[in-house]
RNA sequence: GCCGGCGUAGCUCAGUAUGGUGGAGCACUCGGCUGUUAACCGAGCGGUCACCGGUUCAAAUCCGGUCGCCGGCGCCA
């Protein structure tokens, strides 16, 4: 059962590539049996690979005994390696199957413990079985494309690829969230935002991006957070506020442009229908002041004072008015993280902004102007409890030719979330991380 | 952190109100079947009823406590 195993290089073949052969052409294939049911002398055995699924059919007088015997009692997920002639066949799903001339199993694989019932925590306990999905598979396609397009978006308006340390020293979003490291006797903490050290790297390339983990320890249990999400972050020299959400909203055009290019059924095969993300791309996405949000909410009944923050229940209030994600600005200074600037026109304002998603989807863009003001962001600090000598070489930047700058990040998993129509963030990452979380 | 729900076979669940020899479907094994579509038919295998304690002649069921998980909220991408 555990014997070593061994492959040729034989000439195979993708099943999709397979399934357009035409009526008794030749095909090899291999992947992993997906379904299989069999009568005394027939054997039908669903195959999958990464491309799709075909039925292979096997027939006892086709084939030698020993072949037809492993045909006959190898388990879901056994390994196959199969040869055999195209046959159209009505009664065969997809319309064509294989008549198997040699059926050979590399592994047989033991009893799968994964069936037709199951619960979400079950499927997570095997989720490295769970993968192979074709529900997984299909999301995690998707995935490649939307982080492919992002690099491809920032690459092309020429924005250099950045990484920043993940070991940190410092906070950026809050200290009660930040995982502790230990590091040579001293403590350090995982990377909460790149942001810090991107604000160091636009004086020198100007225009950066990058796509990176980053961890976050909030006590969260909902269907909207993990504990360690792929942020995709931008940061630019010479920009301001209008520019960087006018960034934002192509950013998220361009990777919807780019998944409907290449993931059509597949995002119907999950319950999406394109056609609500296509008709997002001729729109106008609406940009609205903080404060008009308020209004919105107070005609209908939700009074919210100024200097609070939207809460879940106030911003699907919000999103009901809009049939596009929405971008809002000027959010209270007092409630926002320090570097976040003050508006000059309106000193309770800061210069900052986040998109909303639509359906329910929520926040899937923060980003803001960034403070140059170096009294300013030594009061925010203070207010924050923190203490601005940790800072001193953040606080640099503003004294050597500090110019405007802007940046934004987009949490990757909930815009998969919302372009697949998922109910739970965690099937937008291969092996989630939450609160409650940890393995496989 | 707060609120709600759940924990019984490998998996999904019923059984708990009213205590009395632990059930079903799926998976797996064996047998049958030459066109299955979550195949079907028959048989078999399978249990620390989350854990600890209490009440009782008798506890999956009643009482007390503990643990774990899921979801919502707060906070955030």
């Amino acid at each position: 059962m555990h014997r070593h195993l061994s492959v040729s290089m034989a000439d195979y073949q993708k099943i999709a590539h397979a399934l357009q052969k035409s009526e008794g052409e030749p095909v090899h294939i291999r992947g992993w049996i997906y379904r299989t049911r069999s009568s005394g002398k027939l054997a039908f055995v669903v195959v999958r690979d990464e491309s799709t699924i075909i039925q292979v059919v096997a027939e006892k007088e086709r084939l030698p005994d020993e072949e037809f015997a492993g045909a006959q009692k190898a388990l879901i997920e056994s390994s196959v390696d199969i040869e055999g002639l195209i046959h159209e066949d009505e009664r065969a799903p997809g319309g064509r199957e294989i008549h198997a001339t040699s059926f050979r199993v590399i592994q047989f694989a033991e009893d799968f413990p994964i069936t037709e019932d199951h619960s979400t925590e079950f499927l997570l306990d095997n989720r490295h079985l769970w993968l192979r999905s074709r529900r997984l598979t299909t999301i995690m396609k998707i995935r490649h494309t939307v982080v492919g397009a992002i690099h491809e978006f920032f690459r092309s308006r020429g924005f250099y690829e950045f990484h920043p340390p993940i070991l940190q020293p410092s906070q950026c979003e809050g200290g009660a969230t930040l995982f502790e490291v230990k590091y040579y006797g001293d403590t350090t903490y995982l990377s909460q935002s790149w942001q810090l050290y991107a604000e160091a790297a636009v004086f020198a390339l100007e225009r950066v991006y990058d796509v990176a983990p980053t961890f976050r320890a909030e006590r969260s249990k909902t269907s909207r957070h993990l504990s360690e999400f792929w942020m995709a972050e931008m940061e630019a020299a010479w920009m301001e506020l209008d520019e960087a959400t006018q960034y934002a909203k192509d950013e998220i055009k361009f990777v919807l442009r780019r998944v409907l290019e290449h993931h059509e059924r597949d995002l119907a095969y999950l319950g999406r229908d394109p056609e609500i993300l296509r008709a997002l791309l001729d729109k106008e996405w609406p940009t609205i002041k903080y404060r008009e949000a308020l209004e919105v909410l107070a005609e209908h009944g939700m009074d919210v004072p100024f200097g609070k923050d939207l809460r879940t229940l106030e911003e699907e209030e919000l999103m009901r008015h809009f049939d596009t994600p929405v971008v809002v600005t000027h959010y209270p200074k007092e409630t926002m993280a320090f570097y976040k600037p003050r508006d000059p026109q309106h000193p309770d304002e800061a210069l900052c902004f986040d998109m909303l998603a639509p359906e329910g989807y929520g926040e899937i863009v923060g980003g803001s102007q960034r403070s140059t003001d170096i009294e300013e962001l030594m009061e925010s600090l203070e207010q924050q409890g923190e203490d601005p000598r940790n800072y001193e070489w953040y606080l640099d930047l503003r004294r050597y030719g500090s110019v405007p700058h802007s940046g934004y990040g987009v949490g990757v998993e909930r815009l998969l979330a919302w372009i697949c129509a998922l109910d739970n963030i965690k099937d937008a990452i291969a092996f989630p991380r939450t609160v409650t979380r940890k393995s496989p």
